[in-house]
DNA sequence: GCCAACGTTGGC
DNA sequence: GCCAACGTTGGC
């Protein structure tokens, strides 16, 4: 497939699936804030951290997904607003997500601004996504897959649009 | 609350 | 660089 042929610079859409724990922050939190828009900080985890720093791009869509939760899924979508810049929160000795190896001269964490796009009529239980065989290779739904940033297939994405 | 699956830490 | 110990995630 080629795309953007008078472009220097190839361009796709990238879509991903983010984890929130709804207790802490939910899709209602998201709606609630200014502009309905947050930044997404407290990622500690190195691969997600180079998801979020090296591929998201203002723009891409993003499934907002209610971890730990009663029960779990995906609960809509939100869009990138902002590209990644440093996870402020690292620097502040009284925040939780406080990481002293994190200088703001050399950020360890970065995070991306995200606006809700819509949440959905009804939450998408992980156990559906888990019956629906056009979603097998979801990285959601593989073993041991704890990753809080993953990156969703643009099929994938549109099948679970589907059953929205 | 349990526990499997990971990631990180730190002694050696 | 190995790897045991420990901490975290997150479904159940």
């Amino acid at each position: 497939m080629v795309q953007c042929s008078d472009s220097k610079q190839q361009t796709f859409m990238k879509y991903w699936l983010l984890k929130s724990e709804p207790e802490c922050f939910s899709i209602d939190s998201l709606r609630a804030e200014p502009g309905q828009t947050t930044y997404w900080d407290g990622v500690r985890n190195y691969q997600a951290r180079n998801y979020i720093r090296d591929e998201m791009q203002v723009g891409d869509q993003v499934f907002f997904y209610h971890s730990n939760a009663n029960p779990p899924g995906i609960a809509g979508v939100a869009k990138i607003v902002r590209q990644a810049y440093p996870d402020f929160t690292a620097f502040d000795s009284n925040h939780e997500h406080f990481d002293p190896k994190s200088k703001p001269e050399s950020p360890t964490w970065m995070m991306v601004d995200i606006k809700l796009v819509r949440k959905f009529k009804r939450l998408l239980p992980l156990e559906e996504l888990k019956s629906r065989p056009e979603l097998e290779g979801l990285v959601l739904l593989q073993k041991g897959s704890r990753l809080s940033v993953q990156p969703v297939s643009p099929e994938h994405f549109r099948a679970i649009l589907q059953l929205a």
